[in-house]
DNA sequence: GTTGCTGCAAAGTGTTTGCACCCTG
DNA sequence: CAGGGTGCAAACACTTTGCAGCAAC
């Protein structure tokens, strides 16, 4: 497992008068090998390969622990469940998800940054996150 | 109730081979005078003031029904529910919410959207739709 | 040995569906 | 009067919670 994770983790269980335990390791490290965008359920399913014994709670009870922790991320793309993606690992994006074949395309543009931050600042909004999902075909479905 | 929105319907439906009742045109009135982003279950609450005997499963149907028809429009803020607002009415546009007090203020910026287009077209990607919601705090809850 | 963690099952939430009856066109 | 619409309740999918036993510190 990844150094840098386990010692925000780590950190974070410290502060918090957490423990950390078998499970906790088991399935920080499948999220972490995870391709992105995991649901709860996907989740489970990889971690119960490798750690038999698991419960679905405790992998609801984890993400909660990694998202608090900031390793964590939550996505909503509407389609009824909650998804997780590295936050520590890639820095923020935004995504076109194809509605013909499930494709996600990351992407990030400086200056659409910078124009939210300059509606924001007209309404004397403070932004703390956002996101921005397009959706339509990619190259390959249209 | 509006004529351009119950004609809006009545084409639909016309055109459908279905059938306009007591409860559709109750759940659309109510839905029209409706503070936006509603829920079903709000919606439902509002309705059954007014037309006692409609069922759950109705407002979510006619919901459903609303939104193939292009008079509503789904959105999702990543509360657990789904909300709806008026898309005949008021044209596109993206959210600020408060994650304080829960105001919703309504934007629209052209040049996002344009680099929108074109961080579309370098991706050889055909957007078929965008939402782009921020959360963060209002001017009076910072 | 405390105190937090786990697994299990039960309960919750929002939404959808099956079905007999009802009503629109 | 035929075929879609409705209400009700049951079913669903995802998530949360209560609790007794377990394990980390």
């Amino acid at each position: 497992m990844p150094r840098k994770e386990l010692d925000v983790l780590e950190d974070y269980i410290a502060q918090n008068n957490l423990k950390i335990t078998r499970q906790r390791r088991a399935i920080l490290s499948v999220f972490l090998e995870c391709e992105k965008h995991v649901s709860a359920g996907e989740l489970y399913n990889q971690v119960a390969s490798i750690e038999p014994k698991v419960g679905l709670a405790t992998v609801y009870r984890t993400l909660a622990l990694l998202t608090d922790s900031d390793l964590a991320l939550e996505l909503d793309f509407g389609d009824g469940q909650k998804r997780y993606e590295h936050k520590y690992m890639h820095g923020h994006h935004d995504h076109m998800i194809c509605t013909e074949c499930g494709k996600i395309i990351e992407f990030n543009h400086p200056l659409i940054e910078k124009f939210q931050e300059e509606v924001a600042r007209q309404n004397s909004f403070t932004i703390i996150s956002h996101k921005l999902d397009m959706f339509g075909l990619c190259n390959e479905c249209r």
